[in-house]
RNA sequence: GGAAAGAUGUCCGAGUGGUCGAAGGAGAUGGACUCGAAAUCCAUUGUAGGCUUCUAGCUUACCGAGGGUUCGAAUCCCUCUCUUUCCGCCA
């Protein structure tokens, strides 16, 4: 969350962000709150001051009377105090809850618009894929090489569930490992993270468990979610916590399974593997400096373009318009690899992203170190895909086909698999 | 899953109802001593929030977490989490 101390100071910034965003967040509504608690914190402040004082009066040796005359004042005192501290506990839950649903500042970077269209794309690496045949989808390949099993998937486990088989398989394991070094090399810290986190984990990092929009499953009566990211887990690694400066920035790469209830997600352009209920896929974050976090976002995105780039496949850089941010997102970068069989003659689609949240998570999950000043600040957050085995698998199918319907294997992938080729068996 | 013991400030560690934001020690910082250093001595040394007469003062909360008892809780009770040890079970 944004530090609510300065709603009032900085209230056009605010506001101004709010719909550059196009988001629907009553700040008016919300000062109120903040007026209203902190007048009841302090009158719960005078009363508990009152009963202290009340108290220590009856530290020593008192005669009966005046004893059991502070008592009483004593349990009127309480009284009060109770109900005013249920007025307060009440509204700092609203508060709080409120509070929440502001966005983080976007950076001035960022070109502002609704949607998608209005995103900037900033660099363009390859040409797209020609063929001399009528590409294929992912779908056709998939199901005709019989590595993908879209039935299968949808008669065990219900729609957006799929099956990987044959080599498939291998490639999806070969992707895992082949960008894991990339990620290493970079001095990444690697891990392989829990799928399941605590409700106040998944808050703290902005997700929202809740709601009928929600793309998390919880899990009933536990208090978890699935994760829909390792960004969740490896984000709440250090909660609570003072880091070392020194330490800093740590790197991390995490590993999970990706579940998402993606609601009405149907259609043309989330057919397939694009756009489904569970993927897997390996996460880089970083926890830095403020000073270096916009440093820290170049670095994700060039060991995200480094990736792609190993696997030949071309891509477009696009710098995300304001209206399109997550709401922790102070910057986000998306990689769009070039589709042949999406849409009418292929378009780009996304393959990662990469967010600078700053301080936004960190204020939330409490993550902080201790400046040279001795003060304890908090850190920046930084998140970004290095591969998402599903949509990489995608674009890869689709950009490696032949015309008799195999599908080659990129260069940097081949001594990964141990084979070079897909094809009909 | 069962049993026992434990969780206190940066660290170690005392503290079984009021004199405890918390003894003592270590560490760190500043100062004295010294040519300098060590040793010694003195002082300072948590976080978050609110208010005000805002380079300061006042005040609230925090002793694993959350509830409860009480005029008053680090201290008593309940639940949970984690750690250690033992048993059971298991990939």
């Amino acid at each position: 969350m944004i530090d609510t101390k300065e709603l009032k100071s900085r209230y056009d910034e605010i506001k101004k962000n709010i719909s550059d965003r196009y988001m629907n967040v009553d700040l008016d509504e919300i000062i109120a709150i903040q007026d209203e608690r902190y007048s009841i914190m302090q009158e719960t402040e005078a009363l508990r001051t009152k009963r202290n004082e009340n108290a220590a009066k009856m530290k020593g040796k008192l005669e009966q009377d005046v004893r059991m005359a502070l008592i009483e004042e004593g349990k009127k005192i309480k009284a009060e105090l109770q109900e005013k501290e249920e007025k307060l506990a009440e509204l700092d839950k609203t508060f709080q809850e409120k509070a929440r649903t502001i966005p983080n500042y976007a950076s001035p970077k960022a070109p502002v618009g609704k949607e998608d269209k209005d995103s900037l794309a900033i660099k363009f690496y390859g040409e797209p894929t020609k063929f001399s045949f009528k590409a294929k989808d992912h779908v056709e390949l998939g199901e005709e090489l019989d590595i993908l099993d879209f039935e299968s998937g949808a008669k065990v486990s219900g729609q957006k569930f799929y099956y990987i088989k044959n080599k498939a398989v291998i490639l999806q394991m070969a992707l895992e490992r082949y960008a894991m070094d990339i990620v290493l090399k970079h001095g990444f810290t690697p891990f392989i993270t829990p799928d399941i986190a605590k409700e106040e984990i998944l808050n703290g990092i902005g997700f929202n468990p809740r709601g009928e929009e929600s793309n998390i499953y919880t899990i009933e009566g536990t208090g978890t979610c699935l994760v829909g990211t390792a960004e969740i887990t490896l984000g709440g690694y250090y909660s609570n916590m003072i880091l070392d400066k020194k330490d800093l920035p740590i790197r991390m790469t995490g590993l999970s399974h990706c579940f998402r209830r993606e609601a009405g997600g149907a259609g043309q352009y989330s057919k397939g593997l694009y756009r489904v209920h569970q993927f897997s896929k390996l996460e880089m974050f970083i926890y830095c400096l403020p000073e270096e976090s916009e440093k820290a976002h170049e670095e994700i995105l060039s060991i995200e373009e480094e990736i792609f780039q190993g696997l030949e496949i071309p891509y477009r850089v696009v710098d995300t318009a304001t209206g399109d941010l997550g709401a922790p997102a102070y910057r986000k970068f998306d990689i769009e690899a070039w589709m042949p069989g999406r849409g009418e003659s292929g378009e780009y689609g996304e393959v990662t992203s990469t967010s600078n949240c700053t301080d936004y998570q960190a204020r939330s999950l409490n993550i902080r170190y201790r400046d040279d000043d001795g003060k304890v600040k908090f850190v920046h957050m930084l998140n970004g895909t290095a591969v998402a085995l599903s949509r990489a698998i995608v674009a890869i199918l689709e950009n490696y086909q032949n015309e008799d319907g195999s599908v080659s294997i990129p260069k940097a992938l081949i001594p990964y698999c141990g084979f070079d080729r897909i094809e009909k068996c």
